[in-house]
RNA sequence: GGCCCAUUGGUCAAGCGGUUAAGACACCGCCCUUUCACGGCGGUAACAGGGGUUCGAGUCCCCUAUGGGUCACCA
């Protein structure tokens, strides 16, 4: 029997992050590759911070990300209910426990008291910690304070030099000294238990045999060691992945420009594509092919070949890789990923436009050098803008040579005397006044695509040219030849 | 500051005692292309430093340096 049970825990106070989203898949590949079961679970024990709008959000961004999961939020599954705040009576019991046992004691100290008390360490220059204040208060000292309308919390008593050791999955051993700790909270004074509390009867309670988390963690895991030693419950196995950082090196946060799924989906990258680049950040398949689905992912997967070192996030890696997803989608995809950002420039209203086979073919000109769908935008103002102006240097450059006026009347005239234009007469006719005016290669092109979009850059001209259809290139050369 | 983690090219990374130290992105060059791209080929570029262990060290140990994480009634 395979009992594998991982989870992925967030706290639904913002977004799904992209570290975030790199740990929930490793938690999903891990489960599928094992046969074990992928679980959901939302740590909304922060009350203030919490909101349903957030949870929605990254349950929202998983699934667009392909990464499902067998039990909870929104699956249901035996050992819910799958949010903190609705396990609050199944909490209680194991904090009595502990209190009745001496392992844990109310704390009364305030705010206030504690910040003075940190306060006071840190300008003697020793380390900022709680000394214990309350840990040996007598009944009568407790009842005074709760006379004065004191809330109490609750702390894990920590003992006293224990050496507590993890085997952590992906980096080995990890000795830590319990002196270091001061004693921790358990129960906020609103009565609602903090996460390193929570997380361990959680996981316990819910059979978690591998817990896959960011690298931040690690320093808490000492705590939630003592706490499944004081239930004696069995303790899962540790795999703590490292941090994914920004281009300065730090945590990657805000001022690193886009950290949460949402952005990356909503500027035009396919799902795919992150998972892949994710996969591939703090994992390496051991073999060349950079490449895999998610399913592929799942059969190669494992926990040995995540990598200690902390991966920069490189976006010019992303972009290529996201770029040749793009390539090889099926175009209607790409356009209709494209509309918001079309619309959204005014180029278009999807309300009223209908003809989506030539939007298609607009894409379809393009697709090739997207990194993201967004990037479309201002790939694709040449047809949707008739008043062509002649701005950057090289344009102009090239409307200056001596033959350019000729040559955009011949092409001029041409174009009038045909029926219509696709791309196959299009060469035709390019062939044909290369023919009669004896200019050809760079001398006939760049003029065209300038006359016609005002750039030296662009579409294969023959596509831009059917797109454009024959009254559209005859209104643009008008304007141009004076 | 205490504790913890890490350190192979600009970036992701392979390597798990003996290699000319892979590959990919980015960059540069060439080729293909009657334009623009795509594509193909090639090039520049790395074991943080110092001590050990060993016949032999990117690989094992120690120290230093650097970077990061964490020290909340946040998760």
């Amino acid at each position: 029997m395979n009992s594998v049970r991982v989870r992925f825990a967030p706290s639904p106070t913002g977004h799904l992050h992209i570290g975030g989203a790199r740990t929930a898949l490793f938690n999903y590949l891990f489960a599928k590759r094992m046969g074990g079961r992928f679980i959901l679970r939302i740590e909304d024990t922060d009350l203030a911070r919490s909101s349903i709008e957030s949870e929605r959000v990254i349950v929202n961004d998983l699934k667009w990300l392909g990464i499902q999961w067998d039990e909870g939020i929104d699956a249901g599954g035996d050992n819910g209910p799958y949010r903190s705040t609705e396990r609050l009576d199944i909490y209680k019991p194991y904090i009595d426990k502990l209190i009745e046992e001496g392992k844990a004691y109310y704390c009364y100290c305030t705010q206030q008291e504690l910040e003075e008390e940190r306060k006071a360490l840190s300008e003697k220059g020793e380390m900022p910690r709680y000394l214990g204040k309350c840990r040996c208060l007598t009944e009568e000292q407790r009842q005074e304070l709760e006379m004065e309308g004191r809330k109490p919390s609750i702390r894990f008593k920590v003992p006293e030099s224990k050496m507590i050791e993890i085997n952590d999955k992906v980096r080995g051993k990890v000795e830590f000294e319990s002196g270091g700790i001061g004693d921790f909270i358990i129960v906020k004074s609103d009565g609602i238990p903090v996460y390193n509390f929570a997380v361990v009867i959680d996981d316990a309670l819910m059979g978690i045999t591998h817990v896959i988390r960011g690298e931040e963690h690690l320093s808490n895991t000492p705590r939630q060691a003592l706490v499944y030693e004081a239930f004696g419950f069995k303790v899962p196995e540790f795999a703590h992945v490292s941090l994914i950082l920004g281009a300065d090196r730090t945590k990657m946060s805000k001022r690193h420009g886009s950290t949460w799924v949402e952005q990356y989906r909503d500027a035009g990258y396919l799902p795919e594509a992150i998972v892949n680049f994710l996969a591939l950040l703090g994992w390496s398949p051991g073999e060349e092919r950079e490449f895999f689905s998610l399913q592929e992912l799942t059969d190669k997967f494992s926990l040995d070949r995540v990598s200690k070192n902390p991966a920069i996030f490189d976006i010019d890696k992303l972009n290529w890789m996201n770029g040749q997803y793009i390539k090889d989608s099926p175009v209607r995809r790409i356009t209709e990923l494209a509309v918001p950002h079309l619309e959204n420039k005014g180029y278009l209203n999807s309300a009223s436009f209908k003809d989506l086979d030539w939007l298609d073919s607009v894409v379809k000109s393009v697709q090739d050098e997207l990194s993201y769908v967004g990037e479309i935008a201002d790939k694709v103002d040449i047809y949707f803008n008739d008043n062509i102006s002649i701005n950057e240097p090289e344009a102009k450059e090239v409307m200056g040579m001596e033959h350019v006026p000729e040559l955009l009347k011949v092409l001029r005239d041409k174009v009038l005397s045909m029926p219509e234009i696709d791309e196959d007469s299009a060469r035709n006719l390019l062939k044909e006044i290369q023919k009669e005016t004896g200019i050809k290669g760079k001398n006939l092109f760049m003029p065209v695509r300038v006359a016609l979009t005002g750039q030296t850059h662009g579409p294969e001209l023959f596509e831009v040219i059917n797109i454009l259809g024959k009254d559209r290139i005859a209104k643009r050369l008008k304007q141009i030849i004076v």
